[in-house]
Parts: C-alpha cells; structure tokens; sequence
DNA sequence: ATTATTTGACCATC
DNA sequence: GATGGTCAAATAAT
C-alpha cells in the first residue's frame, strides 16, 4: 500500500472514529441513563475503528515508520498535585509546562483472581511506598517507586488503580523514565530500539471513548480505553519483548512496558526501557495501552510522518 | 532478622 | 478545606 493510500485509509479512519465519538457525545451521555444496548453498539463501533487504525497502523510500521506517543500531552486530569521537593517534580515545576510530564498510562488487563494491583511484573522491581483512597473512585490507588531510587538515584515510579469499570483492568500511569541499570539491562541497542517501535505502535491501538463514570466523577473528562489489543496483534512482535520475568515479583505477570523522555528536560538521555528478553508466555493478560483524548491539531514536531 | 507492605500523618497545591 | 503524593513508623511476611 502506498502512503498516500495509507494516508487516506487512516484520514477515513480517523473521520469515523470522530463522527462516533460526536454520536457519543450526541446521544446526551450521562450514560447511566442510556440503554445498555446502545451504548455497547457504540463503544464496539470506536472499538471497531481503533482496531483498524491499530491495525494499520502496524502495517505501517513495518515499513519503516516511528511514531512518537503524545503520552506527556496527555491526562492532564491525571496531573494531580506535587510536593516541590521531589526532584522530578521540580523539573516540572521548573517548566510552567505540567503538561510536558513523562508520563504514559497503560491498562493491563488481568483475569480474575489473579494477583493484586502492583505485583504486575512489567520487567521492573518496583517498592510500594504508599496508597490512597482517590475521591470518585472505587479502589484505592497504589504508589510505587524504582527498587533502585536509593542507590542509583533512579526517579521513575508508577501508580497502579483497579479500574472502575472493569475491576480486571488495572490502569497504570508511569511517571518518569528509568535511568537505574534495568532501563538499559539485557537489551541490545537493536533490542531497545525494536522495543521503542513496539511501545510506539502500541500505544496507537488505543481507543479513546469516555466511560460513563469517568465522566461522572472525575473532574475532568477523561478518555480511557477497553482492552482491545488483540492476540492476532500482540502476536506479531517478537515474544522477547512481551513478557519479562526478572524482577522480584512474585506473581506470574508478564507485561511490557516502556518509558518517553522528557524531552524538555534532564531526563534526556534516558533511555527508553523495555522489557528484560526473558521468555515467559504471557498468559491471562490483555494489555491496552491508553492514550488521552484525540486531538486533531496537535503536531509531532519529531515526526512528520506520524498518524494518530 | 530482614525485607516488604500498610497506614496515618504530613505537605503542597488548588 | 479538599485532594493527591510522599514519608516513615508500625505491621506483616519471608
């Protein structure tokens, strides 16, 4: 497929999946009023168009092209407050820019049973440092800090929340790059740019539609995706970068996850992380890597050829 | 005994 | 004052 074609199948893409989103918007959510029915119809047909644009989109990555997440433009609601002393957040401050946060949510899905929000073994050891109750929520959200925070001086954490809507879903924000020895380990310069291209690719098969009780109880709007990455799509990357296993977690989780630079600050250099090449099946998850609302003017200075 | 987690207090921000 | 993020003492797990 040319990239002119390509370009035209994803612009139409992208038209359906407004047009969607508008029907949403249309249909006078709060959603808890509305019938069951219509609101599945709904989110299968943005499910439909997220997976053809994930889909493609993969296509094209094959050919060569790279694509930047906006993750630090996104979930502004997500921002929260800071306390001033913390280094990473100085950065922050520094920069009147909040939005410029490293930040990246994903939304691993778990089946029932299994481990409890935070044991996700996503190739990096991680300490809990505390939890909260979040108003308008109904579990308690989980902070968690780089194993190597002491001695290496590694700033990256990550806060882990059960989703509202499906309690097999956990949603994880990650805050900050590595810059610890795991954000490097194992993986070859090759390996790590595969995983930057895979990180990449994943986080356009999100599927941006507001849930009803996001809506409802959040401050602001947000979107947030169901799981929808596929097998058929997850399967077609190298098993090496799916599913790492050398953290000390105890609960069988594979996962993979990888972390943006800042590209305002110190934090460049940092390398993208992945996962650690250690080959375990990855069974009982469905990973979805979530992306903030879709916003048709914002530009990719890094990369023209970007799509979504 | 050591390590990890939980919990309430504290602080910054809004 | 409400809220979210972090600290550190208490507790639990190994």
């Amino acid at each position: 497929m040319g990239d002119c074609e390509l370009k035209n199948l994803i612009a139409e893409l992208r038209k359906g999946r407004e047009l969607a989103r508008q029907l949403q918007i249309h249909l006078n959510l709060p959603y808890s009023s509305r019938e069951t029915r219509e609101i599945m119809l709904l989110q299968k047909i943005l499910n439909s168009f997220e997976k053809s644009l994930s889909i493609v989109n993969f296509r094209s990555l094959g050919s060569g092209t790279s694509v930047p997440i906006p993750m630090s433009e996104s979930l502004p609601s997500l921002t929260g407050h800071s306390r001033s002393k913390d280094s990473y957040h100085d950065l922050i401050d520094g920069s009147k820019k909040r939005k410029s946060i490293p930040r990246r949510m994903q939304q691993v899905r778990a089946d029932p049973g299994m481990g409890v929000e935070g044991s996700v073994d996503d190739g990096f050891s991680w300490k809990k440092y505390g939890q909260k109750d979040i108003v308008g929520t109904k579990y308690r959200r989980g902070y968690y800090r780089c194993t190597h925070r002491k001695v290496q001086g590694c700033l990256a954490t990550k806060q882990v929340q059960r989703s509202d809507y499906d309690p097999t879903i956990l949603e994880i924000t990650y805050l900050g790059s590595h810059t610890c020895n795991q954000a490097t380990r194992v993986l070859s310069p090759y390996q790590q740019e595969q995983s930057q291209d895979l990180d990449s690719v994943i986080e356009q098969s999100i599927h941006s539609f507001h849930f009803p009780s996001t809506s409802i109880m959040k401050p602001e709007p947000r979107t947030f995706s169901p799981s929808i990455v596929n097998n058929c799509f997850m399967s077609n990357f190298s098993p090496s970068l799916m599913s790492p296993s050398t953290s000390g977690a105890r609960h069988s989780f594979g996962g993979n996850e990888s972390f943006h630079q800042n590209s305002e600050s110190e934090l460049n250099g940092t390398i993208s992380a992945a996962t650690s090449v250690t080959n375990h099946p990855t069974v009982g998850l469905d990973f979805s890597f979530v992306n903030d609302e879709f916003d048709p003017n914002f530009t990719f200075s890094n990369n023209p050829g970007f799509f979504f």
